[in-house]
DNA sequence: TCTGGGGTCCTAGGACCC
DNA sequence: TCTGGGGTCCTAGGACCC
Protein backbone atom coordinates (compact mmCIF):
# COMPACT_ATOMS: atom_id res chain seq x y z
CA UNK A 1 0.00 0.00 0.00
CA UNK A 2 1.15 3.31 -0.21
CA UNK A 3 0.92 6.52 2.22
CA UNK A 4 0.79 9.81 0.66
CA UNK A 5 1.87 13.29 2.26
CA UNK A 6 1.41 16.39 0.77
CA UNK A 7 4.59 18.98 1.25
CA UNK A 8 4.33 21.65 4.01
CA UNK A 9 0.58 21.39 3.15
CA UNK A 10 -0.65 24.33 4.99
CA UNK A 11 2.02 27.03 3.69
CA UNK A 12 1.67 25.51 0.21
CA UNK A 13 -1.96 26.05 0.34
CA UNK A 14 -1.32 29.91 1.30
CA UNK A 15 1.01 30.34 -1.44
CA UNK A 16 -1.30 28.91 -3.69
CA UNK A 17 -3.82 31.93 -3.14
CA UNK A 18 -0.92 34.35 -2.57
CA UNK A 19 1.62 33.47 -4.80
CA UNK A 20 4.03 36.52 -3.81
CA UNK A 21 4.89 34.55 -0.99
CA UNK A 22 6.24 31.34 -3.07
CA UNK A 23 9.89 31.27 -1.61
CA UNK A 24 9.36 33.42 2.09
CA UNK A 25 9.97 31.47 4.94
CA UNK A 26 5.94 31.30 6.16
CA UNK A 27 4.55 30.70 9.72
CA UNK A 28 1.34 29.82 10.21
CA UNK A 29 -0.53 29.23 13.44
CA UNK A 30 -2.95 30.48 16.26
CA UNK A 31 -4.35 33.97 15.06
CA UNK A 32 -0.98 35.11 13.30
CA UNK A 33 -0.20 36.94 16.21
CA UNK A 34 3.14 36.15 17.89
CA UNK A 35 2.57 37.91 21.17
CA UNK A 36 -0.11 35.52 21.85
CA UNK A 37 -0.29 31.99 23.22
CA UNK A 38 -0.47 29.90 20.26
CA UNK A 39 1.62 27.23 18.04
CA UNK A 40 3.05 26.29 14.94
CA UNK A 41 0.92 24.54 12.60
CA UNK A 42 3.14 24.75 9.39
CA UNK A 43 6.29 26.40 8.93
CA UNK A 44 7.59 26.56 5.10
CA UNK A 45 10.88 24.79 4.19
CA UNK A 46 12.13 28.45 4.20
CA UNK A 47 11.01 28.78 7.98
CA UNK A 48 11.78 25.36 9.17
CA UNK A 49 15.97 26.20 7.79
CA UNK A 50 15.85 28.72 10.74
CA UNK A 51 14.85 25.48 13.10
CA UNK A 52 10.77 26.66 13.15
CA UNK A 53 8.78 23.56 12.83
CA UNK A 54 5.06 22.50 14.04
CA UNK A 55 3.82 22.45 17.51
CA UNK A 56 6.88 25.52 18.75
CA UNK A 57 5.15 28.71 20.59
CA UNK A 58 5.01 30.79 17.94
CA UNK A 59 6.45 33.53 20.08
CA UNK A 60 9.50 31.36 20.19
CA UNK A 61 9.50 30.61 15.58
CA UNK A 62 8.78 34.50 15.30
CA UNK A 63 12.04 35.35 17.10
CA UNK A 64 13.98 32.76 15.43
CA UNK A 65 12.96 34.11 11.77
CA UNK A 66 12.60 37.85 12.07
CA UNK A 67 11.52 38.31 8.19
CA UNK A 68 8.48 35.85 8.90
CA UNK A 69 5.63 36.10 7.50
CA UNK A 70 3.25 34.94 10.01
CA UNK A 71 -0.38 33.85 8.74
CA UNK A 72 -3.59 32.89 10.82
CA UNK A 73 -5.17 29.28 10.39
CA UNK A 74 -7.90 29.32 8.33
CA UNK A 75 -9.43 25.81 8.47
CA UNK A 76 -12.21 26.04 5.67
CA UNK A 77 -9.38 26.91 3.06
CA UNK A 78 -7.31 23.56 4.25
CA UNK A 79 -10.07 21.81 4.62
CA UNK A 80 -11.42 22.37 0.75
CA UNK A 81 -7.78 22.30 -0.66
CA UNK A 82 -8.06 18.24 1.32
CA UNK A 83 -11.09 17.11 -0.02
CA UNK A 84 -9.99 18.03 -3.74
CA UNK A 85 -6.72 15.85 -2.59
CA UNK A 86 -8.59 13.15 -1.28
CA UNK A 87 -11.10 13.24 -4.32
CA UNK A 88 -8.38 12.98 -7.20
CA UNK A 89 -7.30 9.92 -4.32
CA UNK A 90 -10.31 8.19 -4.78
CA UNK A 91 -10.48 8.28 -8.55
CA UNK A 92 -7.55 6.67 -9.24
CA UNK A 93 -8.30 3.18 -10.91
CA UNK A 94 -8.51 0.37 -7.65
CA UNK A 95 -7.70 2.85 -5.20
CA UNK A 96 -9.16 2.22 -1.39
CA UNK A 97 -8.42 5.22 0.34
CA UNK A 98 -8.29 6.09 4.34
CA UNK A 99 -7.51 9.44 5.09
CA UNK A 100 -5.91 10.21 8.36
CA UNK A 101 -5.62 13.79 8.25
CA UNK A 102 -5.97 17.13 6.23
CA UNK A 103 -2.84 16.49 4.34
CA UNK A 104 -2.42 12.39 4.61
CA UNK A 105 -3.89 8.88 3.45
CA UNK A 106 -3.50 5.67 3.16
CA UNK A 107 -3.72 4.39 -0.45
CA UNK A 108 -4.55 0.09 -0.57
CA UNK A 109 -4.11 -0.88 -4.40
CA UNK A 110 -3.23 -4.01 -6.11
CA UNK A 111 -0.88 -3.36 -8.67
CA UNK A 112 2.63 -4.81 -9.91
CA UNK A 113 4.15 -1.62 -9.91
CA UNK A 114 3.49 0.32 -6.96
CA UNK A 115 6.70 3.33 -7.86
CA UNK A 116 5.11 3.93 -11.31
CA UNK A 117 1.39 4.22 -9.29
CA UNK A 118 2.93 6.57 -6.78
CA UNK A 119 4.66 8.51 -9.64
CA UNK A 120 0.93 8.83 -11.08
CA UNK A 121 -0.50 9.74 -8.03
CA UNK A 122 1.86 12.48 -7.43
CA UNK A 123 1.61 14.00 -11.31
CA UNK A 124 -2.42 13.86 -10.91
CA UNK A 125 -2.49 14.79 -7.76
CA UNK A 126 -0.14 18.25 -8.66
CA UNK A 127 -2.15 18.95 -11.76
CA UNK A 128 -5.14 18.74 -10.16
CA UNK A 129 -4.66 21.08 -7.11
CA UNK A 130 -1.37 22.38 -7.62
CA UNK A 131 0.36 20.93 -4.16
CA UNK A 132 3.05 18.61 -4.24
CA UNK A 133 3.55 15.25 -2.27
CA UNK A 134 5.54 12.58 -0.93
CA UNK A 135 4.65 9.53 -1.28
CA UNK A 136 5.73 6.38 1.18
CA UNK A 137 5.28 2.73 -0.20
CA UNK A 138 5.29 -0.54 1.79
CA UNK A 139 3.83 -4.01 2.73
CA UNK A 140 2.13 -2.75 6.13
CA UNK A 141 0.53 0.56 7.22
CA UNK A 142 3.69 1.06 9.33
CA UNK A 143 6.19 0.90 7.30
CA UNK A 144 4.43 2.86 4.14
CA UNK A 145 3.79 5.45 6.87
CA UNK A 146 7.45 5.84 7.45
CA UNK A 147 8.40 5.39 4.44
CA UNK A 148 7.27 8.93 3.44
CA UNK A 149 9.68 10.35 5.85
CA UNK A 150 12.59 9.37 3.32
CA UNK A 151 10.80 10.34 0.36
CA UNK A 152 10.27 14.18 1.66
CA UNK A 153 10.07 16.76 -0.56
CA UNK A 154 8.14 14.94 -3.19
CA UNK A 155 9.86 11.91 -3.06
CA UNK A 156 8.85 8.35 -3.38
CA UNK A 157 10.48 5.61 -0.69
CA UNK A 158 9.98 2.00 -0.27
CA UNK A 159 9.97 0.25 3.04
CA UNK A 160 9.46 -3.47 3.56
CA UNK A 161 9.77 -6.72 5.62
CA UNK A 162 12.80 -6.70 3.23
CA UNK A 163 14.82 -3.57 4.22
CA UNK A 164 12.99 -2.22 6.97
CA UNK A 165 15.71 -3.01 9.32
CA UNK A 166 18.75 -1.31 7.42
CA UNK A 167 16.83 1.73 7.16
CA UNK A 168 15.02 1.77 10.05
CA UNK A 169 16.97 -0.33 12.69
CA UNK A 170 19.62 2.19 14.03
CA UNK A 171 17.17 4.61 14.47
CA UNK A 172 15.70 5.72 18.04
CA UNK A 173 12.39 4.41 18.77
CA UNK A 174 10.95 7.93 18.65
CA UNK A 175 11.42 7.66 15.08
CA UNK A 176 8.31 5.10 15.20
CA UNK A 177 4.53 6.34 14.64
CA UNK A 178 3.32 5.97 17.87
CA UNK A 179 6.09 5.92 20.23
CA UNK A 180 6.56 9.48 21.53
CA UNK A 181 8.47 11.25 24.08
CA UNK A 182 7.10 8.97 27.04
CA UNK A 183 7.25 5.45 25.77
CA UNK A 184 10.72 6.04 24.18
CA UNK A 185 11.94 7.06 27.79
CA UNK A 186 10.51 4.10 29.34
CA UNK A 187 11.54 1.78 26.66
CA UNK A 188 14.94 3.08 27.37
CA UNK A 189 14.78 2.36 30.74
CA UNK A 190 14.22 -0.94 29.95
CA UNK A 191 17.77 -0.77 27.44
CA UNK A 192 15.79 -0.64 24.83
CA UNK A 193 16.67 2.29 22.41
CA UNK A 194 17.06 1.62 19.09
CA UNK A 195 14.27 0.23 16.72
CA UNK A 196 16.52 -3.05 16.05
CA UNK A 197 16.59 -3.42 19.20
CA UNK A 198 12.35 -2.92 20.03
CA UNK A 199 12.53 -5.70 17.19
CA UNK A 200 14.95 -7.79 18.82
CA UNK A 201 12.63 -7.66 21.78
CA UNK A 202 10.40 -10.51 23.21
CA UNK A 203 6.56 -8.71 23.07
CA UNK A 204 5.83 -10.60 26.14
CA UNK A 205 8.19 -9.08 27.85
CA UNK A 206 7.07 -5.43 27.27
CA UNK A 207 3.87 -6.76 29.40
CA UNK A 208 4.94 -5.57 32.41
CA UNK A 209 5.73 -2.30 31.78
CA UNK A 210 2.77 -1.48 29.24
CA UNK A 211 0.20 -3.61 29.60
CA UNK A 212 -1.03 -6.49 27.53
CA UNK A 213 -2.32 -4.72 24.33
CA UNK A 214 0.18 -2.05 24.57
CA UNK A 215 3.37 -4.23 25.52
CA UNK A 216 2.86 -6.20 22.05
CA UNK A 217 2.09 -3.57 20.05
CA UNK A 218 5.52 -1.44 20.75
CA UNK A 219 7.08 -4.89 19.68
CA UNK A 220 5.35 -4.90 16.77
CA UNK A 221 5.65 -1.36 15.75
CA UNK A 222 9.72 -1.87 16.29
CA UNK A 223 9.79 -4.88 13.56
CA UNK A 224 7.38 -2.70 11.26
CA UNK A 225 4.67 -5.28 11.54
CA UNK A 226 0.59 -4.64 11.65
CA UNK A 227 -2.36 -4.29 9.58
CA UNK A 228 -1.81 -4.56 5.92
CA UNK A 229 -5.29 -3.27 4.98
CA UNK A 230 -6.34 0.08 4.33
CA UNK A 231 -9.61 0.72 5.81
CA UNK A 232 -12.09 2.96 4.18
CA UNK A 233 -14.95 2.45 5.87
CA UNK A 234 -16.97 5.82 6.08
CA UNK A 235 -15.49 8.14 9.23
CA UNK A 236 -17.84 8.21 12.44
CA UNK A 237 -16.08 10.16 15.00
CA UNK A 238 -16.53 8.67 18.79
CA UNK A 239 -16.54 12.29 20.08
CA UNK A 240 -16.26 15.76 20.29
CA UNK A 241 -14.49 18.30 22.40
CA UNK A 242 -13.35 21.89 23.17
CA UNK A 243 -10.91 23.22 24.81
CA UNK A 244 -9.80 26.92 25.58
CA UNK A 245 -6.07 27.60 26.31
CA UNK A 246 -6.11 31.36 28.33
CA UNK A 247 -4.15 33.99 27.23
CA UNK A 248 -2.54 34.16 31.13
CA UNK A 249 -2.92 31.78 33.47
CA UNK A 250 -5.89 31.58 35.75
CA UNK A 251 -4.82 32.03 39.53
CA UNK A 252 -8.14 32.94 41.52
CA UNK A 253 -10.73 30.63 42.77
CA UNK A 254 -13.50 32.97 40.92
CA UNK A 255 -11.74 32.85 37.63
CA UNK A 256 -11.85 29.11 37.53
CA UNK A 257 -14.92 28.98 38.85
CA UNK A 258 -16.33 31.38 36.03
CA UNK A 259 -14.31 29.59 33.00
CA UNK A 260 -15.19 25.70 33.96
CA UNK A 261 -18.68 27.10 34.36
CA UNK A 262 -18.47 28.69 30.94
CA UNK A 263 -17.03 25.89 29.18
CA UNK A 264 -19.54 23.21 30.32
CA UNK A 265 -22.65 25.58 29.27
CA UNK A 266 -20.85 25.75 25.94
CA UNK A 267 -20.53 21.90 25.69
CA UNK A 268 -23.89 21.58 27.08
CA UNK A 269 -25.00 23.05 23.47
CA UNK A 270 -22.79 20.93 21.52
CA UNK A 271 -24.70 17.88 23.23
CA UNK A 272 -27.89 19.52 22.30
CA UNK A 273 -26.63 19.59 18.80
CA UNK A 274 -25.07 16.34 18.34
CA UNK A 275 -27.23 14.20 16.39
CA UNK A 276 -26.62 11.02 17.85
CA UNK A 277 -27.24 9.84 21.79
CA UNK A 278 -23.96 10.97 23.80
CA UNK A 279 -22.68 8.26 26.49
CA UNK A 280 -20.17 10.64 28.50
CA UNK A 281 -18.82 14.14 29.02
CA UNK A 282 -15.92 14.46 30.63
CA UNK A 283 -14.25 17.88 31.78
CA UNK A 284 -10.26 18.29 32.12
CA UNK A 285 -7.92 20.98 33.07
CA UNK A 286 -4.33 21.78 31.95
CA UNK A 287 -2.15 23.59 34.43
CA UNK A 288 1.08 25.81 33.74
CA UNK A 289 3.77 24.67 33.91
CA UNK A 290 2.68 22.62 30.60
CA UNK A 291 2.07 19.41 32.16
CA UNK A 292 0.31 16.32 30.72
CA UNK A 293 -1.71 15.95 34.34
CA UNK A 294 -5.36 16.20 34.32
CA UNK A 295 -7.97 16.61 36.89
CA UNK A 296 -11.37 15.00 35.64
CA UNK A 297 -15.23 14.62 36.20
CA UNK A 298 -17.56 12.53 34.37
CA UNK A 299 -20.80 13.93 34.16
CA UNK A 300 -24.41 11.99 34.40
CA UNK A 301 -26.01 10.61 31.56
CA UNK A 302 -29.05 13.17 31.95
CA UNK A 303 -27.05 16.19 31.12
CA UNK A 304 -28.97 18.03 33.89
CA UNK A 305 -27.86 21.53 33.47
CA UNK A 306 -27.68 21.67 37.51
CA UNK A 307 -25.73 18.58 37.68
CA UNK A 308 -23.08 19.14 34.70
CA UNK A 309 -22.23 22.75 36.84
CA UNK A 310 -22.33 20.76 40.35
CA UNK A 311 -19.18 18.76 38.36
CA UNK A 312 -17.76 21.40 37.32
CA UNK A 313 -17.65 23.38 40.46
CA UNK A 314 -16.53 20.15 42.07
CA UNK A 315 -14.20 20.24 39.39
CA UNK A 316 -12.37 23.62 39.84
CA UNK A 317 -12.84 22.92 44.01
CA UNK A 318 -10.38 19.56 42.85
CA UNK A 319 -8.18 22.35 41.08
CA UNK A 320 -7.88 24.67 43.96
CA UNK A 321 -6.93 22.08 46.46
CA UNK A 322 -3.94 21.66 43.96
CA UNK A 323 -2.34 25.55 44.80
CA UNK A 324 -0.84 27.46 44.02
CA UNK A 325 -3.49 27.75 41.11
CA UNK A 326 -1.83 28.00 37.68
CA UNK A 327 -4.52 27.33 35.15
CA UNK A 328 -3.43 27.00 31.66
CA UNK A 329 -6.40 25.47 29.86
CA UNK A 330 -9.65 23.62 29.73
CA UNK A 331 -10.93 20.83 28.32
CA UNK A 332 -14.49 19.35 28.08
CA UNK A 333 -15.30 15.97 25.62
CA UNK A 334 -18.06 14.52 25.15
CA UNK A 335 -17.81 10.41 23.64
CA UNK A 336 -20.71 8.58 21.76
CA UNK A 337 -21.27 4.73 21.04
CA UNK A 338 -17.89 3.19 19.28
CA UNK A 339 -19.56 0.28 18.56
CA UNK A 340 -18.39 0.55 14.58
CA UNK A 341 -14.59 -0.15 15.24
CA UNK A 342 -14.62 -2.37 18.22
CA UNK A 343 -10.97 -4.41 18.09
CA UNK A 344 -9.76 -1.86 15.46
CA UNK A 345 -5.81 -1.55 15.20
CA UNK A 346 -4.97 1.14 17.62
CA UNK A 347 -3.61 3.64 15.49
CA UNK A 348 -4.50 6.63 18.05
CA UNK A 349 -5.55 9.74 16.56
CA UNK A 350 -6.02 11.02 13.05
CA UNK A 351 -9.47 10.50 11.65
C1' DT B 1 11.57 28.40 24.79
C1' DC B 2 7.10 27.61 26.44
C1' DT B 3 3.34 25.11 24.92
C1' DG B 4 -3.44 25.13 20.09
C1' DG B 5 -7.37 22.61 19.33
C1' DG B 6 -9.16 18.77 17.47
C1' DG B 7 -9.11 13.81 17.78
C1' DT B 8 -8.11 8.27 19.24
C1' DC B 9 -7.08 4.56 22.31
C1' DC B 10 -5.25 2.07 26.54
C1' DT B 11 -4.72 1.00 31.59
C1' DA B 12 -5.13 0.89 36.65
C1' DG B 13 -8.01 0.50 40.22
C1' DG B 14 -12.37 0.49 42.60
C1' DA B 15 -17.25 -0.97 42.90
C1' DC B 16 -20.15 -4.46 42.38
C1' DC B 17 -21.81 -9.16 41.29
C1' DC B 18 -22.05 -14.34 41.62
C1' DT C 1 -13.99 -14.55 61.93
C1' DC C 2 -11.86 -13.94 57.96
C1' DT C 3 -12.00 -13.88 53.30
C1' DG C 4 -11.68 -17.32 47.02
C1' DG C 5 -11.78 -16.53 42.36
C1' DG C 6 -13.79 -14.95 38.52
C1' DG C 7 -16.17 -11.55 35.90
C1' DT C 8 -18.04 -6.71 34.24
C1' DC C 9 -18.51 -1.85 34.35
C1' DC C 10 -17.07 2.81 35.36
C1' DT C 11 -13.91 6.69 36.48
C1' DA C 12 -9.74 9.07 36.24
C1' DG C 13 -5.56 9.55 34.16
C1' DG C 14 -2.09 9.13 30.50
C1' DA C 15 -0.05 8.79 25.84
C1' DC C 16 0.03 9.74 21.06
C1' DC C 17 -1.42 11.68 16.44
C1' DC C 18 -2.24 15.68 12.94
Amino acid sequence: MLHVDLDQFIAAVEVLRRPELAGKPIIVGGRGDPTERAVVSTASYEARAFGVGSGMPLRIAARKVPDAVLLPVDAEAYLAASDEVMATLRAQPGAVVQVLGWDEAFVGVETGDPAAYARQIQAVVLERTQLHCSVGIGDTLVRAKNATDFGKPAGIFRLTAENWLDVMGAKTTKELWGVGNKISARLAKLGIKTVAELAAADPQALVPEFGPKMGPWYASLGRGDGSGTVDDTPWVARGHSRETTFQTNLTEPEQVHDAVTQLAAEVLKDVAAEGRPVIGLTLKVRYAPFTTKTHARKIPETFDRAEVLARALDLAGAIEAGRPIRLLGLRAEMRMPDDARQGHTPTRGGW
